[in-house]
DNA sequence: CCACAAACCGCACAATTATGTGATTGTCGG
DNA sequence: CCGACAATCACATAATTGTGCGGTTTGTGG
C-alpha cells in the first residue's frame, strides 16, 4: 500500500497556501499537487479519482467554505473534508460538521499534527482540538433543568415519537384526559402551549 | 502546580482494576488511591475534594456505569468522567456522553495512552478512538433524503421551532392555505400525519 | 409545445388539541 | 397534621389541525 493520499489545498491566503503545500510534499506518504484559491475553482478542477483528503479555508471570499462543503461532498462523495480555522471555538465548527466536515486544523497548527490529522481522516478518523472535540462532546448533554416530575418526563417522551393524546394514553395505560393533564403541566413546566413547540424544543435541548 | 490529578477507578475485574491502579500510580502526574469494584460503594466513597477524574467500566452489576454516570455528576459536578469500555463502537457510547460522560478509553489502550487521556480530560479535552471520534462527528451530517422542495424545508424549519400553521404563514409571506398545502406535502414524503410527528422525525433524523 | 413539479390559494368537514375548572388519592417533609 | 405536589380522572368549549377536493401560475426539461 505505498499509495500516497493525495491532499488538496482551497484557501485564498498565498502565503499558506503554499507553505502548507511545500510542507505537504516533503511528506512521503502525501502528495499535494491541487491548490486552489477559491471553492468555485477546486469544483472545477477536482474529480473524485484525483483527491482524498481537502483542506477547506472555513471563511473564503465568493463561496465561503462552509457553503461549500455540500459542494465538494456531492461531486467527491467520498473525499475526506478538513476545515483550517483561525480561531478554534469558532462559531461555525457545528454548521461545518452538519454540513458533513470530519476535522478540524487551525492554521497555526504545528506541521506534525496537520500530517498526522490528514493520515488521521484518511484513515476514518476525526481530527480535531481538544477543545473542539470537548464542544462537540458537550453538545450530547442531556440537560433536565425544568423540573419535570417522572410522569411528566414519561409522557414529554412519547410525545417526541410523535404520538397523540390517545396513543400516550393507550402507551401508559392511563386515560386521556390525564395524559392532558400531564401535557398541561409540561406546557407550563417548559413555557409552551402547543404539542410541536414542546416537541421542539425537548428535542433542540436534549430533555429526552 | 505540582498537583497531581487525582484519578479513581470503578471496575469490576479486579485484574484490570489493579492494573490500572499501579499504571497509574506509577505516573508522576496522577495518582490513583480509590478503587472500586461498583458504583454505589464508588458513590459512598467519593466525595468533590478527593477525585478529578473516575475511570468507569461501561458495564457493571448492579449499577451499570451508565446509569452511573448521572449520579455521580450530580454528587461530584467538577470530576471528568472517562468511560472504560471492550468495544469501541459500542453502542452505548451514545448513551454515555448524553448523561454526561467526557471521554472512552478500551481495556486495552497502550499505557501511555491512558495516562495522556487522563491529562487530556483534566485539561478539558474529550479523549476517544479515532472511530469513536467519527461517530461523534459523523452524528452531526444533516440527511435530506426525503426530497422536500426549498419551500417545504422552509415550512419545515418553522413548525420545528414550534409554530403554528398562522406563525408559520406570517414568517414566509404566503396564506395559511398554502402553507396547509406545504405541510399536507411534506407529511406524505415524511410518511407521517401530525406537526409534532413530522417535527420529532425531522429533528431526530436532521433534517433541518 | 407539453408534461410535470413547485408554489400558490381556497373551502369544507372531522379530528385533535388547548384551556378552564373542577375533583380524588397518595406521598413526603416540616 | 398540614401544605405541596404528583398522579389520576372528568366535562365543556374554542381553537387549531388533518384531510379531501378543487383550483391558478410559473418555470424547467424532454
Amino acid at each position: 500500500m505505498g499509495e500516497q493520499i493525495r491532499v488538496a489545498i482551497v484557501e485564498d491566503d498565498l502565503e499558506i497556501r503554499t507553505h502548507l503545500a511545500m510542507l505537504l510534499e516533503n511528506e512521503p506518504e502525501i502528495t499535494c499537487k491541487n491548490l486552489f484559491h477559491t471553492v468555485k475553482t477546486a469544483l472545477a478542477s477536482l474529480n473524485p479519482d484525483t483527491v482524498d483528503v481537502i483542506l477547506l479555508d472555513i471563511s473564503l471570499p465568493g463561496t465561503s467554505g462552509i457553503e461549500g462543503i455540500p459542494l465538494f461532498r456531492e461531486k467527491l462523495p467520498d473525499t475526506e473534508i478538513i476545515m483550517l480555522t483561525i480561531h478554534q471555538q469558532d462559531q461555525f465548527v457545528f454548521e461545518a460538521l452538519c454540513a458533513g466536515a470530519s476535522g478540524f486544523l487551525t492554521k497555526f497548527t504545528p506541521s506534525n499534527r496537520i500530517i498526522s490529522a490528514i493520515k488521521e481522516v484518511h484513515n476514518g478518523g476525526a481530527p480535531m482540538s481538544t477543545k473542539i472535540a470537548r464542544m462537540v462532546v458537550s453538545s450530547f448533554r442531556k440537560r433536565t433543568n425544568p423540573n419535570l416530575s417522572k410522569r411528566e418526563k414519561e409522557v414529554l417522551n412519547e410525545l417526541c415519537d410523535g404520538k397523540s393524546y390517545k396513543m400516550v394514553a393507550d402507551a401508559l395505560n392511563i386515560s386521556r384526559d390525564t395524559v392532558r393533564s400531564h401535557i398541561r403541566n409540561i406546557y407550563k413546566k417548559l413555557e409552551v402551549n402547543s404539542k410541536s413547540e414542546a416537541v421542539a424544543k425537548a428535542l433542540k435541548n436534549r430533555l429526552v
